[in-house]
DNA sequence: CAGCACATGTCCGGAAACGGCGAGTCTCGC
DNA sequence: GCGAGACTCGCCGTTTCCGGACATGTGCTG
């Protein structure tokens, strides 16, 4: 467990979980927004969540809806309030995730850059792997600089389908 | 020597030896109880008692008994009048020993914390350290806040052999 | 009487290790 | 020559680990 995960289920007020094609997807939110969405087993999957499963919070289900969709190929994108708990860093990165347009992918490189930290490549590796939020916050759309897929916190083989979705969506 | 065990000596009444397989066990009462239970050469050991040697003393082959049985696996809780000689402080960190159910453990922090002096841990390692009743009054319960086991007056051997032997009395 | 040594635990700061990388080299095959 | 790999090294935020300082009752020493 890492101090990002922890900060997240102290203020975590409702739960649920949605089925996707690549498997159950566990929603968490606190009073200000979505502030996580793990797979089953990922890498750096909090512990069991103390707060109420309540499939029924608006939030939490417009969030299922909308992903729900997202799988089906019916939707690009998420209009859904965050809440993202970590370091000003790491928020940093995750914020340069969000304007990347589905579909389209970028390095860990050019993220550094955008943050006018070039040098810091790797450490944005380290903040990418944490992002709480997944598909959402689209993690799986940064790639090494090769365009190889390097690595995904659910696996590569979700980051690989995850692409293989949107490039199959975007073309519709 | 030190002044718990002398203050001990004056009052003692009778003394006698049991083997065990950790290795001879020297028992010692007064008027009002079981004052002491030494093994053979441990830290803080008393010089040879003034009181005469009486194995068919009734508290002391109870105690003897009991022990050996406890050796045996076939025991597991201790029925002796005790006669624990010390400060108070001290006679407060013995009493919360026999609180600690056998086959599990305790740390001095813990410890420190029931007696409201969650300060005194150090102390507390102290007292522990110099409990005049050794297995039946079970210091060797007491062991690090990380699970290590620390130190033991007979010889951290022993202590591990207890807490093993508890383990396995407590399975069975 | 003062000082010291203990069968500890907590807190804090610094050091070192660890990554979902990338750029630069070097080596091989073609 | 030229490109595709294998390898090295530097980059930097985060986490983890380690060591020191502190608090404290008691007994021993000088």
């Amino acid at each position: 467990m890492n101090t990002t995960t922890d900060s997240i289920r102290g203020a975590c007020t409702a739960q649920t979980t949605v089925a996707t094609p690549l498997g159950n997807l566990l929603l968490a939110r606190t009073a200000q927004g979505l502030a996580g969405a793990w797979f089953e087993g990922q890498k750096h999957h909090p512990e069991p969540l103390a707060a109420p499963r309540r499939p029924d919070d608006e939030l939490l289900r417009r969030a299922a809806e909308q992903l729900q969709a997202y799988f089906a190929g019916e939707r690009r994108a998420f209009d859904v309030a965050l809440d993202l708990h970590g370091t000003p860093f790491q928020r940093a990165v995750w914020q340069a995730l969000l304007s990347i347009p589905p579909g389209s992918t970028c390095s860990y490189g050019a993220i550094a850059r955008s943050l006018m930290a070039a040098a810091a490549v790797r450490a944005v590796g380290g903040a990418v792997g944490r992002n709480p939020v997944s598909v959402i916050v689209p993690c799986h759309r940064v790639v090494g600089g090769d365009g190889s897929l390097t690595g995904y916190a659910g696996g590569v083989e979700r980051k690989r389908a995850l692409l293989e979705l949107e490039r199959a969506t975007a073309a519709a």
